[in-house]
DNA sequence: CATAAACAAACAAACGCTCGTTTGTTTATA
DNA sequence: TATAAACAAACGAGCGTTTGTTTGTTTATG
């Protein structure tokens, strides 16, 4: 996934082989414990030739938040103009959630793996950052129809948490996709609306 | 929460201490990010002072992962021992997980904040504590009446997910306590089976 | 009952190494 | 030939850990 759009030098490929090299060590080892000698050997750089495209390992951090955030969003958005139904939608949405967390992006999964309060300085970003994310499942989950009483901050804390977690869990090539696990999911909240 | 029992030397206290001090620490800045001068300053001792009592910075995850461990399962078991119907047994084993994670226990935290990978040696060990708790909750998802065709591994990471969540998001003195919200996960799962 | 040996538990100081980062220079591209 | 993008080498700070020593507190002994 292509970070820039209009006039293309080389050097956007490099840039965005740091990127996805930071993002798949900061995805795995963590923020604190990648360094910068990890991401330029991923990248068959040397450790200071990284300061000429960033200024610092926290500017890094926030590049690969950004492009995250933007990968859920827009996969989310696309997945969820295809239905028209509210129920439908969260699924769709939760989908395409889980597919962009468990196969498609390593960016994601700095999303799920990362804390702001990991980097002093940027942690107001990354929360932003995080926020803006989450708004979109706030409009899924006020859409629906829903038994009166029911908490809708909390439903949409409780979907999050679990597909976030499923990161820890999840098993490629096990019996769920992330699609089967999205409809398990939904469905198990959904029958709430039935009583 | 006293550790030891039997006979009281004055040094016990001192590396309860230290325990306490770590589990603080990696529970708020993760474990790559926690020093042992960190550690050492929290209790008032020189960093190699430590070294007497743990024999590696990894060391001392794994004792306070046992620690965790030791506490949720604890609290777990004397939660649900009052309860007899399966779903009330399910919502009083949530409550005590989220009243041990959100209130009592920054070594509970821990085990939410640092992955067994973060440790390359002590990932074995982490992982096989991680798995011994969560085994309590999978009898008490077992134990529940529910459609058939329910998938009750879903259920339970899905609830698991929405707990472990839960410490990156609650606010002590918001509108919800861990009982709260126990309750309000539990009722969203819960009409399933009126449906 | 005094005292010395033994030990637990800490200090003080440093080890070698790795960290994020900087600086000056070289190499390709346009 | 100007400039973007990399290299090469090093900086000081901080890392986990080790080592040798000191300090109190038990425990055994004359």
């Amino acid at each position: 996934m292509p970070v820039k759009a209009l006039k293309s030098t080389r050097s956007d490929n490099r840039v965005t082989a740091v990127l996805d090299a930071a993002a798949r060590l900061f995805a795995v080892k963590g923020y604190s414990a990648t360094t910068m000698r990890d991401i330029a050997e991923a990248c068959d750089m040397l450790p200071g030739s990284l300061y000429y495209h960033f200024a610092a390992k926290e500017d890094l951090l926030v590049a690969v938040y950004e492009a995250g955030v933007r990968q859920l969003v827009d996969n989310m958005r696309a997945a969820i103009r295809e239905e028209s139904d509210p129920w439908a939608r969260l699924e769709a949405g939760c989908a395409a959630h889980l597919e962009t967390l468990l196969r498609q992006s390593d960016y994601a999964q700095v999303l799920v793996r990362v804390l702001p309060a990991d980097v002093g300085h940027a942690a107001a970003r990354l929360k932003a950052l995080r926020a803006e994310y989450e708004r979109s499942f706030r409009d899924l989950v006020g859409a629906l129809l829903l038994p009166p009483g029911t908490d809708r901050g909390v439903l949409r804390l409780m979907l999050l948490g679990a597909l976030n977690w499923s990161r820890f869990w999840f098993a490629e090539g096990g019996r769920d996709t992330p699609r089967s696990l999205a409809r398990k999911f939904v469905h198990l909240l959904r029958e709430t609306q039935h009583a």
